[in-house]
RNA sequence: GGGUGAUUAGCUCAGUUGGUUAGAGCGCUACCUUGACAUGGUAGAGGUCAGAGGUUCGACUCCUCUAUCACCCACCA
């Protein structure tokens, strides 16, 4: 049994550091509170909530991305298990076989050994040693960051039940003919050294050169073709020339044959749709192993294929280039081609170039064979499920995204010439013949033979991820289901960056529906993109990234977070500066310091902590005992809660952080807690008093819950000074509150806006006549409407409090004060007489130029109202309201006009 | 070449189905260290809602075009 650490009050200053130590992610992981059992959901029959977390790299370390990112969906579990839902938010990491492999193989060349030295197995040994030792360490930054996700759960893409499911979809995918091996040119990165998908290529523009070269004509000695080419390194592994046959220049020499520069090759002059007539010379060089669209023009014509670049982008030995990498080639041909006379020009030209997003070089087509898997039939029913609403994107506008990508997919080239990675489940027997299993046994089973050598490659890390929504929840493919499966598959909302909507979104929709029947989640909510504060992207080349450990650090966890949901709109990017994080930190003093206001009252008014916890676990506000204020604040909170919930119905996440926050400053800091400052002053009746603070610590303890998603340290340390509680338990198991709908009342609203209005009005009168602050003045408020006068005379002390002045309240026809400054604000009249510190001219001009402004109004107003389309037109609630501003401001302006008479006279 | 999004105060952004005299934070100006809070309070200055048309009784809000800026997709050498 652990006792409560804490003492009634808060301490005078707020420090983050001590708040989110104590709250930190190992207490809760010891208390379990964040743990989701399958078994309660299926006892129960309550519809769990489930997040799936996407796994970060385990070469990561936490970004500004993730921050957002993970903030999100722990608002998202941290809400529903609020409102009582079984909430589990599943965690992991994931394997990132190219960029785990490359940063383990920097590390050994620097000790001079090649991933080769050490051979297949000692290497990945020492992938999971560095796994082992470096790879949590995004996991430790995510839990400083507070994410409640259910951390005995976390799963490695590598873990042996995930590997079972990747081996287990490979083997039934190839069964039922969606897994194919094919010789391809694919995108190959010379630098790992490997294939990779097309989603795995950046284009960018790129300065080159377009060389303008001449092919002799073989039978027609001194007649010759000229081609233009970005790539003269490749005219090597030319195969022939192609022309449009529509192309009148050339139609003489289709079935002529071109003698290849350099190599000396004769080769033949086709005629190919293909060809575009108007780009170069209308002339195109084929070369069908370095480019897809020649390797098909190549295909078409029955052409050889040869080649030139080898897999690490060097020259193959043929022609004295051996061993020269493609660019230094390609400037040295073009010196060749020049001194044999071959060279007609070289022109600048800049075009798109896929980079390998790894590696960051220039991707090689590359023709080898590889695994693949046919797209399109599992592309169909996942393109539905959008359509048809069964998955809900937010914004809805990347449904148009993916449609279009989804409707022109290709296939998905899945072996990576790799060692790190779940390697591939095929073995070769006698003459090349392909086993596809699930083990070694099986092949040689069904083989025949235990002759058998298995696929050198591994598969691409997103075969194993677009199983995640299934391999989280234990499913491996062996047995269909299990209790966590049937609990909570398929899972509620996935939050990630919309830069992966086609590798892993996509992808997960396809294979919850073809593995398991069902979509694996209901709605995806893309992020923003975190730029800095000139819209640049956050790269670690620019320098531009700051740390977000630092950040937390300087400002608070809770600062950073709720900062950066208030500032990342649904579907815009979104502009990031540390600096802005003030405004979360400042927000959280603020609160801090409004929780210290209201326990030091309840020390006053309670004396002790326990007399306190007597009462306030059963209390509710009752209507009869409440002020004015406090009913206008009770309303005010409601409307609130109603907002939020809302908000969060349509996952306008920056939104509950706007809603909560202008209610706490605005209404319970600035007007309410002002207002318990006064009553309770002025308070002799105990029982009243004690009502006033348990109504005080209620709506801060609503405050509290309704912003624990967000800033989830603070609110439980000050939660835990509402009442004695054990250290064990926590805010995030409380109940969120629900919107009361009896406390929200127009009416009531309105009139003690008329008391807030009277107070700002009265203030800035004396700001801009200069009273000095310690002078007591007099306030005349003249108030014609007999309930509105009830108000004020309910309500003079607070107003003679807030503004300073003593207060008189007259019915409508007084005598207007002389020497007065004056102002109209609800048809009440405010007059402060201010003899010797008044300016008439000032005043005459103050009041003349809000006469200009009300009476343009009316005018504006009545013309309106005189036009008949509006009238006829116009739904009569609006009208009505028209008309009534109407009577208001003209009444408005009588007053004024009255008030200015006097002082000219 | 297609597609998507943006353009509101000096800066960063709200403005929920069309009906407000268009809001907030930061910054700026003045006053205030009052028993929660100067990481604060009070008051104030500051905007022809990118431009042009259109729909409508009524447009920041809906439609079209234009401009500017982003991003995504696309095999033209």
């Amino acid at each position: 049994m652990q006792q409560s650490v804490m003492s009634a009050n808060l301490e005078k200053t707020y420090n983050h550091h001590d708040v989110e130590r104590r709250w930190s992610s190992a207490h809760w992981e010891s208390e379990g509170i964040f743990e989701a059992e399958s078994f309660r959901v299926l006892d129960e029959g309550r519809k769990p909530y489930t997040v799936l977390m996407p796994p970060p790299n385990v070469t990561g370390s936490l970004t500004l991305g993730h921050v957002l990112n993970h903030t999100l969906q722990d608002i998202f579990i941290r809400y529903q298990r609020m409102s009582g839902r079984e909430a589990l938010w599943l965690p992991g990491t994931d394997h990132a076989g190219i960029a785990t492999q490359t940063v383990v193989e920097k590390k050994l060349r620097e000790t001079g050994v090649s991933r080769y030295d050490l051979g297949r197995k000692e290497f990945l040994e020492r992938v999971w040693k560095w796994r082992d030792e470096y790879g949590g360490l995004i996991l430790k930054q995510l839990r400083k960051l507070g994410i409640s996700c259910d951390w005995r759960r976390n799963l490695f893409t590598m873990d042996e039940s995930a590997s079972k499911a990747v081996r287990h979809t490979f083997v039934t995918l190839y069964r039922e003919g969606l897994i194919y091996r094919g010789k391809r040119i694919i995108n190959w990165c010379p630098v790992s050294q490997t294939a990779l998908s097309d989603e795995e290529v950046i284009m960018k523009p790129r300065k080159d050169k377009l060389v303008y070269v001449r092919y002799h004509l073989a039978k027609r000695p001194g007649e010759y073709i000229t081609i233009a080419t970005v790539r003269p390194e490749t005219i090597l592994a030319d195969v022939a020339i192609a022309v449009n046959p529509d192309d009148p220049r050339y139609a003489g020499l289709i079935g002529e044959l071109a003698v290849v520069p350099v190599a000396g090759r004769h080769v033949p002059i086709i005629a190919d749709e293909y060809v575009d007539k108007e780009f170069g010379t209308g002339a195109l060089k084929i070369t069908p192993a370095h480019d897809p669209n020649d390797f098909e023009v190549a295909g078409r014509h029955n052409l050889p294929v040869l080649c030139v670049v080898g897999r690490d982008g060097k020259m193959i030995d043929e022609f004295g280039y051996a061993g020269l990498d493609r660019f230094d080639a390609r400037e040295k041909i073009i010196d060749d081609l020049e001194k044999r006379g071959n060279l007609v020009k070289v022109e600048g030209y800049e075009h798109n170039v896929g980079y390998s997003e790894r590696a960051g070089v220039v991707v090689e087509p590359y023709l080898s064979e590889q695994w693949f898997v046919k797209m399109k039939p599992l592309a169909e029913k996942a393109l539905q499920v959008v359509n048809d609403g069964e998955i809900r994107f937010h914004p809805s506008h990347w449904i148009s995204t993916y449609r279009h990508w989804m409707e022109n997919i290709r296939d998905w080239c899945i072996s990576r010439q790799l060692w790190w990675g779940h390697r591939i489940p095929a073995w070769y027997g006698e003459e090349g013949k392909i086993w596809v299993a699930e083990s070694y046994e099986d092949a040689c089973h069904i083989a025949g033979t235990d002759k058998l050598i298995q696929d050198e490659d591994v598969l691409d890390t997103w075969f194993s991820s677009w199983l995640w929504p299934l391999t989280t929840l234990g499913w491996t493919g062996q047995h269909d289901d299990n209790d966590d499966m049937r609990a909570f598959y398929p899972t509620d909302t996935l939050v990630t960056a919309p830069d992966i909507i086609f590798f892993w979104v996509a992808r997960m929709i396809m294979a919850g529906l073809y593995f398991k029947g069902d979509v694996p989640f209901r709605d995806v909510y893309f992020t923003s993109i975190i730029r800095d504060m000139k819209g640049r992207k956050l790269s670690k080349s620019l320098g531009n990234s700051p740390d977000p450990l630092k950040v937390m650090d300087a400002y608070g966890t809770d600062a950073l977070r709720f900062t950066i949901v208030y500032i990342a709109p649904l579907g815009q990017d979104v502009l990031f500066g540390e600096e802005k994080c003030e405004f979360g930190r400042n927000f959280a003093t603020k609160i801090w310091n409004a929780a210290r206001l209201v326990f030091m009252q309840r020390e006053r008014v309670f004396g002790s902590m326990d007399e306190f916890g007597k009462s306030y676990p059963r209390f509710t506000p009752e209507i009869e005992s409440l002020s004015d204020a406090q009913r206008w604040i009770l309303g005010r909170y409601n409307k609130m809660l109603a907002s939020y919930h809302k908000a969060f119905s349509q996952f306008r996440m920056n939104d509950i952080t706007r809603i909560v926050y202008d209610f706490f400053r605005s209404d319970y800091c600035d007007w309410y807690l002002e207002t318990l400052k006064i009553e309770l002053a002025g308070e002799t009746d105990r029982s009243k008093s004690r009502h006033a603070v348990s109504l005080a610590v209620h709506l801060l303890e609503g405050v509290l819950k309704v912003l624990h998603p967000v800033m989830p340290f603070i609110t439980e340390e000050i939660w835990h000074h509402i009442l004695e509680r054990q250290s064990s338990e926590s805010i995030a198991r409380s109940v969120m509150p629900q919107v009361e709908e009896h406390w929200m009342n127009d009416e009531q609203e309105a009139s003690f806006n008329a008391v807030q209005n009277v107070v700002s009005e009265a203030r800035s009168l004396r700001a801009v006549f200069g009273v000095p602050h310690d002078m007591e003045a007099r306030l005349v408020i003249s108030a014609p409407d007999e309930s509105a006068r009830e108000i004020f005379v309910a309500n003079t002390h607070i107003v003679m409090q807030m503004t300073g002045c003593t207060v008189k309240i007259s019915r409508g026809e007084l005598q207007r004060p002389p020497h007065s400054a004056s102002s109209v604000v609800d048809g009440n009249e405010l007059f402060m007489p201010l003899e010797g510190l008044i300016s008439f001219d000032k005043e005459i001009a103050r009041l003349e130029k809000e006469l200009g402004n009300v009476s343009s109004y009316v005018k504006r107003m009545e013309k309106k109202l005189a036009n008949k389309g509006f009238v006829d037109n116009a739904p009569a609630e609006v009208i009505e309201g028209e008309r009534r501003k109407l009577g208001e401001a003209k009444s408005n302006l009588e007053k004024l006009q009255a008030n200015l008479e006097v002082l000219c006279d």
